[in-house]
Formats: structure tokens, C-alpha cells, sequence
DNA sequence: TTGAAAGCGCTAACAG
DNA sequence: CTGTTAGCGCTTTCAA
């Protein structure tokens, strides 16, 4: 292999290999003047430890798991992009990898990956943080991890966790509608089994009953957080016979399929018909108008969640983090046009 | 750990470790009754095969490294999704790693990484895989690699490639174009330091000329794969004197921003301008109108890709790979209007 | 503060 | 066809 070992290092320096292994650990134990040697010997022979021995001769191989089970590409990314963040800084190594959040047997499953690559630990990202009989079951592994969910507090259940409160910034999103004067706001659904789609819901519900709006049921539609349902979601709304000024969709793919489908049928946005979105993809920002969103940092989210794993298997204690997404306010939202002057329509 | 070690199973079994390690390797050279009584130990026992262990003692950890350098989401995770295809089929690993493909140390970031994790190799894609000082002393290291790489045909220097022909394609959207009738076409440019961005170019250039059209140096605006780069240049296409009457971006980013700055002014498309983009990325489908573009699919090259590699890994020869993505033509794109009907701006 | 010995779980190289 | 012996490169004992 031409590489570099440990016992090389040892040699030039003229120490021991366990003290080699000191000095690359960081331990305090090693006198001042013997790490600086050691130190130019690793600089000079341009050492770098093997992970995998490390990995398998340590109680964990210094690497954590993130584990994903979402169709969303930026998602994917920005989370990827925040815990290597972490990862790198802390000088821990990253797995990332799809999984079925709905399998019967995710927690043996989790398991298996855990164990057949040593990993320190795992990121849970939703939904699969949200199968709670999975996860008391992973917990009985002995596998350290740290979830992500969208809840509006601390839920308190002995896991640690980053809540991300949808709640709170669905209801900003919504209000800031109602503000603008729209009273009719129709709202597309997310995947039902993303609990993240409940609380925007709870946002939505709970906005219009702060500012004394009815609720209507044929304003709510069911959908996927994907591109189609939110077009064919926004088609229906705007077919009824007294279509809403203004559409709330569950996440930004939706929000985009219900621009296409108002700008298909002839509408204007947001002349004719505000839409806002969820989550600040580039989506919102690269379409025309670009759309009010609520930005949710998936990066930063994912990095303090990171952290957090890492924290705890060193041995700290942490406590949980809450984050609540930031309402952005584009062109895609404005009042309502004055009833007399909405264009007609077929 | 409570894992379960080839020891256990072979004491199960009543073998050797080396034999149970046999057939957990898939090795023909085991008596078939032996082999029956070691995979029922096995699958008893729930065993598992350490990855570290093996990689530590093999030549190499059966686990590939895919590098990228592209800040397109999409374009990442539809490689991911294909590398992966190949891995968990081939029984290998993955790791992925965003790395500066500009580093002029770039070959000995990639050894490290390498070396550190005993990859078995690794598939570079574009632009590290076009830095080919790098990839000589990458060479010179022992590292098997495949590349994916912008080319009209296989460029045949010895290292092995999956070769894109982006020429081609450009050039199948741009006679698309011209036979829809358009004269005057815009060309909003990719980043330089992508090859793809020249042999778009190329495709462009070869198609006007081979219809009779001469090139105009107004019509093609430079820029970066972003939407911002496509909102600019199409917008001051679109100022000229005598502004063309389709536009195509060297990607689906970069034509969403011109779509953008054709609906922001007041242009409807098609009607008023024709936009085509490049990829096939989501951009294209949830866009409105939606993109007429070209089919690159990532995911299937880059499977390709990771395959070829493992072959040669395992001491297959193979021949290099060729793909040309497919033209889509889709609602951003009609005939020009005639002139007389064309609309008055300002 | 340092070092020597043992071993993590597996495979390579050789025997039988 | 199967088993034995030695490591892979590191960390964990435990002793000096």
C-alpha cells in the first residue's frame, strides 16, 4: 500500500507506537517536548491513520450514520452538506444511505448497518425519526442517535432530538395571508405520514381560527409532497365555484405545481391568486414569481444534530435544540384583488 | 458488541473460521453438504460480516469513493442513487465526497482519502474528472478509477471513462430549433471550467452552421450554471435591438433563470421566445411551461460507471462506455411568431 | 509519562 | 476441499 503506519512514525520519532497513537488522539498524557517530536515525525512522513483499524480495534469506528428515507433531492443534500460540516470538524467519518422508514424491521435493519460498519452512532432525519417502536427498539441495541422532528417543543421522551417547530412557522406563512386580506386560503397536504404535514396543518387551522376564519373543508386538499399533487391539488381549488384568493402548499414541489397549474389555467400570480410555499428550496427562489416560503435550514438542523450525537457519544450530556423556520416573503404573495375586478374565468 | 464473529459460526458449524469466511465470500471451493451446514450457522447465528475486519486484512475494503465538485443537488443525488444500484448489487461499499476540484493538490487529497478508508477505487465525475495532470499522478499512485467525462467519443489515453456525448445532444436541441423555424438563437454559456459548457458550445456552433445560419456574437452571453447567470444573460438578450427568438441555456438551471426573465418582462412563453434548457433535471418538468430539454440520466452513467469500476477491481478488462442524452421536447418551445405579430415591449 | 503485549475480526498464504 | 498460521494497523489493557 505505500502507507504510512503508525509504527513507522514510532521509529523516527523514537517512542513507542502507543505514544504515536497518543499524540494523533490528542490525549493529554504525553510530555510537551515528546508530542513535538512525534508530531514532526507524523508531518514528515505525512502520516494518516487508517480508519479501519482505528475502527476495528476501537469500541466504534468513529463514524456516524445518516439515514434518510425523502424524495427530496436539496433536502438530501443540504442535510448531507450539514453534517459533514459537523463531521469534518470533529473529525468523524459519514455513512449516508436511503432507508425504507416504513419496514417492519427498520430497527434490526438499523441495526445491521450499525454494526457490520461499526458506526458510532446515528443521525435519524424524518420520517424515519418518527417510528417511535423502532426506535425504543434501536435503543435497546445500545446504539447511540440523535433524531430530528417536527414538533412544536421538547416532546420529553427520554431520546434526544432537534424539534423543528412546522407548527409555528405554518401559522406565520398563513397569518401573513390573512394579513394581506385573504380570507379563502386553500391548503395542499403533504404525505400523510410525515408528522411535519399534521403540524403545517395545525399552523393552518389554528391561524384561521386566531383570526376568526371559518374553517372549509373543500379548501383542504390531500395530497404527496410532490409536484403533481400540487397541481392537480391547486386545479381542483381553483375550480371550484368560488375559488380561494390564495394557496398554502405543504412544501415548495408543491407550491411549484400549484404556480404551474394557476399560470396553466391562465392566471396571474399574485394578481389573480397568491401561492406560498414550505422549506426555501431553490425552487422557491427559481421560479417566476418566486414564492413566499417559510426557509428551513435542513443544513444547520442537521449539523446540530450531529454535534449533538457526537457530544454524546464522548460521554456529555446535551440537551435537546429546537429551531423554528423563518418566514420569507417574495412575489408570489399580495392582497387579494378586489372582488368586482377578478378576471373571469372560461 | 454482541456481535456475532466468523468464529462463532465456525464453532456452530463445526469448521474452520477460513471456511465459514469462504462462504461468506461466495468462493466455489467448498464441498456443497459443508456450505449447506455453514449458511444454516449463519442464518442461526444472524451473522454479519465486519467491514472494517475485512477491509483491514484484504487488499482493499470493497468500498468505492464518488467525488464530486457540482453545487447541483439533483445532478448529486441521482449519481448517489446509481452508484449506490451498483454497490449494494456488487456487495460493495460507498463512500461520497464533495472535493475542490481546482485544488492543485487534488491527486494527493484523493490518495489520502483513499488510503485512509482502503477504498477499493474511485469514479470521478465531472469537472475533477477532467483535471487529468491530477489524475496522471493519480495513477501513478495505483488507484483504480473510472471517470465520467463531456466527449464526442472515447477519448482512448488509457484511462477508463464513461463519455458523455453533450455535443451531440446540444446539437440535436438546437436543430430542434432551427426547425422549428428560429433564426436567431441564443446561447446562455455553462461555467468555463466545465468541458460540458464547450462541447454544448460545440453542439451549437455545428448545428447553426450545418443549417446555413451564421453565427452572432451578441447571441452567446457567458456565464456560470447558475439561475442568476440565466436570469442576466437572458434578460439582456432579450434587450438587444433585434432580441433572438429562442433561447437555450447550457442547463436546466441556467434556463429556468431565463424563463424567469422572460416571464419577468412580460414575455410569454413559448409564444414570444422559445427557452430550451439541459439535464432533464425536476427544474425542467415543474417549471411552466414546462422545459423542453435533454435526457441526461445521471443515475444510469453513473451506475455504468461504478460497475466498470468494480469490474476492473476485480481484475475484469472493460471497455469504456458511451451515452448521449436524449432530446425532450416539451412546452417551452414552438415556432417563432411572425414578425409582424410580435409583441412590443417597452 | 511511557511502553510491551494482546487482540479487534477478518483474510492471505500456505499447508495438508 | 479444508485447516493452520500469521498478520492487516490500530487501541486496549496493564505494567514500568
Amino acid at each position: 500500500m505505500g502507507s504510512v503506519t503508525l509504527d513507522d512514525v514510532a521509529k523516527l520519532a523514537g517512542v513507542s507506537a502507543k505514544t504515536v497513537s497518543r499524540v494523533a488522539n490528542d490525549e493529554r498524557s504525553v510530555r510537551p517536548d515528546t508530542r513535538e517530536r512525534v508530531l514532526r515525525a507524523i508531518e514528515q512522513l505525512d502520516y494518516r491513520p487508517n480508519l479501519l483499524a482505528r475502527g476495528l480495534s476501537g469500541a466504534h469506528a468513529y463514524t456516524i450514520g445518516l439515514l434518510y428515507d425523502n424524495p427530496n433531492a436539496y433536502y438530501i443534500i443540504s442535510m448531507q452538506q450539514g453534517a459533514l460540516a459537523a463531521c469534518d470538524d470533529l473529525h468523524f467519518g459519514l455513512q449516508m444511505r436511503p432507508c425504507n422508514s416504513r419496514s417492519p424491521a427498520l430497527a434490526e435493519e438499523l441495526r445491521d448497518f450499525v454494526h457490520r460498519s461499526r458506526l458510532s452512532g446515528l443521525v435519524l432525519t424524518t420520517p424515519v425519526s418518527e417510528r417511535t417502536a423502532s426506535l425504543r427498539r434501536l435503543a435497546t441495541y445500545d446504539i447511540p442517535f440523535v433524531r430530528i422532528l417536527s414538533a412544536a417543543r421538547d416532546p420529553l421522551d427520554g431520546f434526544p432530538c432537534v424539534y423543528v417547530d412546522d407548527r409555528d412557522a405554518a401559522y406565520a406563512i398563513v397569518a401573513h395571508l390573512l394579513q394581506l386580506g385573504h380570507v379563502r386560503i386553500g391548503f395542499l397536504q403533504g404525505g400523510k405520514h410525515h408528522h411535519a404535514s399534521a403540524e403545517r396543518l395545525r399552523g393552518y387551522k389554528d391561524a384561521l381560527r386566531d383570526y376568526g376564519v371559518p374553517l372549509r373543508k373543500e379548501l383542504m386538499v390531500e395530497g404527496d409532497y410532490v409536484f403533481d399533487d400540487g397541481f392537480r391539488g391547486a386545479r381542483r381549488l381553483l375550480d371550484l365555484a368560488e375559488p380561494p384568493t390564495a394557496i398554502f402548499g405543504c412544501n415548495d414541489e408543491i407550491a411549484a405545481g400549484a404556480l404551474a397549474a394557476a399560470q396553466s389555467t391562465g392566471l396571474s400570480v399574485p394578481y389573480d391568486v397568491s401561492i406560498a410555499g414550505f422549506e426555501d428550496s431553490p425552487f422557491s427562489r427559481h421560479s417566476w414569481p418566486p414564492l413566499t416560503t417559510a426557509r428551513q435550514r435542513a443544513d444547520v438542523i442537521v449539523e446540530c444534530a450531529t454535534r449533538m450525537l457526537i457530544a454524546r457519544i464522548s460521554g456529555d450530556e446535551v440537551d435537546n435544540a429546537g429551531f423554528t423556520p423563518e418566514l420569507v416573503v417574495r412575489g408570489s404573495t399580495a392582497p387579494p384583488r378586489p372582488k368586482s375586478r377578478r378576471r373571469n374565468r372560461r
